[in-house]
DNA sequence: ATAATAGTGTCTTTCAGACAGTATAGT
DNA sequence: ACTATACTGTCTGAAAGACACTATTAT
């Protein structure tokens, strides 16, 4: 039997297939209102949920995605839901995990990947998305709340629990996950569960937290956080955005030392501020190499 | 209607299914046999493949791999895969990227996520796959052919050829890749495609590529090596493996000051070297915090 | 004037790169 | 004695940390 022939003659359904599904997290950075003339505008990081209107988990808070259809590729799954949701067409677009585990989704076998955009929020519009489910930003905080490591017979553990906490407006969603890393004869293994879910729908918190991780490791590692920039943006911004999605704070005189070949300086300044101006910068696009 | 009703009507087939299989990439450290009384021997790094005895592909050469079973959940399904081609059950194991891109497979829709599993060889027992195809280890050899930055309206792209060719014995396997990274108004893209592929089945120099690529960050940025080495190891032979990997060599005296609390000094020595004897090291469990 | 941020200069510390120099088994 | 590897010491230079000091606007 040559190829062809073997072929024709093969039967896709002899085995049984999942469904299959992409999850997106949308990251923006979003400022909010001045508390007075003079201090500088509070920023945070948000993620884009959307409130499911259907069964399972009605009513609760999910990942933007949806069914990989079949004469499409998932990487085209992703950018079409992420332009529907958000009428984005060019983002910053990164497949991070896919997750089968058993039960993860009531309905039955659902394999899911996870990709994770980062917009600018100015470019967004997410009025309405086309299944009429309410779509919102929410506010997302993180915390490590407590650490500890466990010898074991081969090596050790370390196990922390992890609260998120997610906010927009009136609505707070909560979770808290258990992370396990363990060291046993030279080997890492991770294991990650949801103690407690307040509103989120699946496990939809273990995407989140794998991808908060993911933003922070490319942010340390790369460029990608000019894609939540807008055009024009002072130093102390860029700063500020480094330090929510890290965690921690950065010395001044350092993080400037490090950029000064990746943004160009502007002639422009910022204004109505009560203190000293600040000087706008763009990305270098020659940067690299 | 209610969750319980909903999920008890909800038909799961309304969606067109893919298939889903795993593919892992085996990868170990070798010995070559010594030249001469007096020299060390040769490391370099082995990727298992196994020889299709099935169309497509049919006597081509493929990952290791299988269907995801209904009950199964992913990562089960890779350690499954793992220990029948190699019977080994504890090993580095880590999950890599999900594929799914139009016409990757000619019997259908399948998407395939990849693993990356690191053993140490002298574990390994690769005798008999249980599907009786041919298992062998191939060295892995890689090399950037020519890089070229060019420019484009909005930024740039760098564009490089990458040759990967597989030995074993007196089978040559090889693949060139295409791998162009774009870089437009601030977000970067990657695309890579497959030039030419001799007796590689599928999309696996893909896969390998972004494998070999996976392994060198993991080794720069963690301690994975040692899932490589065997218990006891001297430094120039750890030295070895972290060249061969990372495709450059390294200073000595640097590496050494480096590794000084990742590894415990035993009190064995190499033995019937012509040259100076080498102190032999484990790998220090309580490293880390 | 004052509050709040913007921005620079420079001393210290840390760590990687470079390389010379010493040590030692087996033939 | 010679070869090939094993291992240490130290100089140098680049980059990060720390922190003091100066600059500038709206009210």
């Amino acid at each position: 039997m040559d190829e062809r022939e073997y072929l024709e003659n093969y039967d896709i359904s002899k085995y049984e297939r999942p469904s299959f599904t992409v999850d997106i997290l949308v990251f923006a950075i979003a400022n909010e209102k001045r508390e007075n003339y003079r201090r500088l505008s509070k920023k945070s990081l948000r993620l884009l949920l959307i409130k499911r209107g259907e069964h399972p988990f009605k009513g609760q808070w999910a990942l933007p995605g949806g069914f990989v259809r079949a004469n499409e590729n998932i990487d085209a799954t992703a950018r079409r839901e992420l332009k529907e949701e958000t009428n984005v067409e060019h983002a910053y677009l990164e497949q991070l995990h896919t997750w089968g585990d058993l039960g993860r989704d009531p309905r039955g076998w659902i394999i899911s990947t996870s990709y994770m955009a980062l917009v600018n929020g100015d470019d967004c519009n997410i009025e309405s998305g086309d299944d009429a489910d309410e779509a919102r930003w929410f506010e997302v905080n993180y915390k490590v709340i407590n650490e500890e490591k466990v010898a074991t017979d081969n090596g050790y553990r370390i196990q922390s629990n992890i609260e998120l906490v997610l906010t927009a407006g009136d609505i707070e969603l909560k979770a808290i996950l258990e992370k396990i890393s363990i060291y046993e004869n030279h080997i890492e293994r991770e294991e990650i569960n949801i103690i407690e879910s307040r509103n989120i729908a699946f496990d939809h918190p273990k995407m989140i937290e794998y991808g908060l991780d993911s933003l922070r490791k490319k942010v340390e590692q790369t460029d990608i956080v000019f894609s939540l920039m807008p055009e024009l943006f002072t130093l102390t911004e860029l700063q500020k955005v480094y330090e929510i999605i890290l965690g921690k704070s950065l010395l001044m005189a350092a993080f400037r030392r490090k950029l000064t070949d990746i943004v160009i300086e502007t002639e422009e300044f910022t204004k109505d501020a009560g203190h000293r101006p600040s000087r706008l910068h763009r990305f270098n696009n020659e940067w690299r190499f």
